[in-house]
DNA sequence: CTAGGGTTAG
């Protein structure tokens, strides 16, 4: 009696509940074949069990059975049952309606056969809004974002109106050269069907913007949003971070937060992202104790972004502690933890490291994995090593062909050892076009081992390639100056000077109680400016009576020797290296990160302030760290 | 039935 009168209040709960058998007894027997069993079934976990049922129900079979049916094959990727229901829906509908249709669409782009997916939308004999969009989603999804866009096309030729479904997904694929010109197009069709200040497509578009590099466009589309959430919030503070707008994207991330942003784990991803290229450390220690203080769930990409935070601001072992709490990593998990000990010079740990990943034969190497490897043998000094890695690759021992990248690591390799002329013959018999930056890796080595020979070649090859590069300007010149032809030290500079040669301003900053002061080359901003030259010069002295002589030839400018040598007491790293020095105690480690490439003059300056002042001073360049411990530097003075 | 943001390298 009970029962019978629950079954009739709820009939379906109460099949969920029963064994298996004695359900499926009750869905034969009792009731009509409908599709309240096969939800039932369905929603109990009981998927062969409902497929079973669908082939007794035969020609019975209703459309919202096979609507139950196929949720549940995308909802558990199970392939070979999505493609019975498929079959069983071919065989017993004349015409299956559209919606069932794109719900196999979404399907088989769930199991990843794109194939199939396309093949359901040419069969339908009338497409709608939908069905178009479900297919270009499938494709943006799957990174096929031409394809993508060809659909979205032959959408519009057909006459077919796109919804804010569809603006919101093909944006997506809009990314790149030509994509982009398609999708300022369509920014423009997105306007005239008023659809610009709707949630989903704002976000999309400004997101094309941002990585388009167009990022006034997108903080414009942001700021006419009539509301925000998280997503078009940590769209737009990524977009700054991901074009290296580090402080703008820190600054938007404040302000946004003022204004009652809500954050989750993405949002904190591109905040340390934006925090790692600061080497702001102490923020990003905020940031994760917020995560922490937060209980969120472990999210793979969060831990990540926090294994790079920390050793972007030097703090490796945290990263190492974070790397071995993970219950699960990604490939990017191992690539973050390798480029750390690569950039620290520790090319031991990086071998070590890697060992332990092809151990685990969890997670497969990637082209990445394989630039960090070679990039932390070189930065270790281990370039017979190295070697051997990349001829393991080259002869496909691991899957991986060699990209022009990890060519150009070799080059670097072998620079470093001093087989400079292997290291050209190497370049010339390359299967790529030499780009500037194996030119580049190959002049360094020319310098630091003086020959001028190949470096002259290579320099000119260089000049020619990217002459409004400074930096090979001032390589050449050096490797010049060291050989004393001061005559063609002369010319190149007057190269530069003709070629109205563009350099990024050089910056370095230093992080105190959660603030960055930044310097400037020859700076007069800092509000502590008056105190910091005059700790330089102070510097200066001390450093000349413990032996250190200024490289004058890190200077191009064509003045006097007693010009140049401001010119370089100028630099922005001995100003931030200054500052750390007055404003913290003694005995204290000083952190230094500079924008560029630390010069030769400043690299040595550093020494000897660790040695006379027995401080440890790390120093960030754009390539990696130094660590200098009592006039000595972690690089080897190769970098 | 269809939708937006994220982590490594360069």
């Amino acid at each position: 009696m009970i029962r019978k009168l629950s079954l009739f209040y709820d009939a379906n709960q109460v099949i969920s509940s029963m064994s298996n058998q004695f359900a499926r007894q009750l869905s034969l027997t009792s009731f009509p074949p409908n599709s309240q069993n096969l939800n039932s079934l369905c929603s109990n976990g009981q998927l062969r069990e409902a497929l079973v049922e669908m082939a007794v129900q035969g020609l019975e079979m209703k459309f919202e059975g096979y609507y139950t049916l196929l949720n549940e094959c995308v909802n558990r990727r199970a392939f070979r049952e999505g493609q019975r229901v498929h079959a069983h829906m071919t065989k017993t509908c004349y015409l299956p309606p559209m919606h069932l249709r794109t719900r196999l669409i979404v399907f088989y782009n769930n199991c990843e056969c794109l194939n199939d997916a396309q093949r359901v939308l040419d069969e339908m004999p009338v497409r709608n809004v939908v069905s178009w969009t479900a297919m270009i989603s499938a494709y943006s999804k799957r990174g096929y974002a031409s394809e993508a866009l060809n659909l979205f096309l032959q959408m519009l030729r057909s006459g077919t109106e796109p919804n804010e479904f569809t603006f919101a997904t093909v944006l997506t694929s809009c990314s790149g050269a030509w994509g982009f010109d398609l999708g300022r197009q369509i920014h423009s069709l997105i306007i005239k069907t008023k659809f610009e200040s709707h949630i989903f497509v704002g976000s999309s578009l400004l997101d094309m913007y941002a990585k388009a590099g167009r990022i006034y466009e997108a903080r414009g589309v942001f700021d006419c949003l009539p509301e925000r959430d998280v997503v078009s919030c940590t769209a737009i503070i990524s977009g700054y971070a991901q074009l290296g707008l580090d402080e703008e994207a820190l600054e938007l991330f404040r302000l946004l937060q003022r204004e009652g942003m809500t954050s989750n784990y993405v949002t904190y991803a591109s905040v340390l992202t934006a925090l790692s290229g600061l080497a702001a450390l102490d923020l990003g220690r905020q940031v994760h104790n917020h995560v922490l203080r937060r209980e969120l769930p472990s999210y793979v990409v969060l831990q990540n972004s926090l294994i790079d935070m920390y050793s972007k601001c030097g703090n490796l072992s945290y990263s190492r502690r974070i790397f071995d709490s993970m219950p699960e990593r990604t490939v990017i998990s191992w690539n973050a933890m390798l480029v750390g000990y690569s950039k620290h010079g520790m090319g031991k740990e990086v071998v070590k490291l890697f060992k332990l990943m092809k151990e685990e034969n969890k997670v497969r190497p990637d082209s990445v994995t394989f630039l960090a490897v070679l990039s932390g043998c070189s930065h270790g000094g281990m370039e017979d090593r190295g070697l051997e890695y990349f001829y393991a690759m080259a002869e496909g021992e691991n899957g991986i062909e060699p990209e022009l990248e990890h060519y150009g690591c070799v080059v670097d390799l072998l620079g470093r050892a001093g087989r400079v002329e292997e290291a050209f013959e190497f370049i010339k018999k390359m299967r790529f076009e030499p780009t500037a930056a194996i030119w580049g890796s190959l002049l360094g080595a020319c310098r630091v081992h003086s020959n001028v020979e190949i470096g002259e070649f290579v320099g000119f090859r260089l000049l020619h390639i990217e002459p409004e590069n400074a930096g090979n300007y001032v390589i050449l010149s050096n490797l010049y100056a060291s050989a004393g032809r001061w005559e063609d030290v002369r010319n190149v500079r007057e190269l530069m000077v003709e070629k109205a040669v563009i350099k990024e301003p050089g910056r370095s900053w230093i992080e105190l109680d959660q603030i960055l002061h930044t310097f400037h080359a020859s700076d007069r901003s800092h509000p502590r400016r008056e105190e910091v030259s005059a700790k330089v010069k102070e510097l200066s002295v001390k450093l000349k009576e413990a032996g250190y002589v200024p490289d004058l030839g890190c200077v191009l400018y064509d003045v006097d020797e007693e010009q140049k040598e401001k010119v370089l007491l100028g630099h922005s790293e001995k100003m931030a290296l200054a500052f750390g020095l007055i404003a913290t105690p003694e005995g204290v480690p000083v952190r230094v990160i500079k924008n560029l490439r630390i010069c030769v003059d400043c690299h040595n300056f550093a020494k000897f302030v660790s040695k006379i002042y027995g401080r440890e001073v790390s120093l960030r360049d754009k390539n990696r760290f130094h660590h200098i411990v009592g006039g000595t530097c972690s690089c080897g003075d190769y970098w």
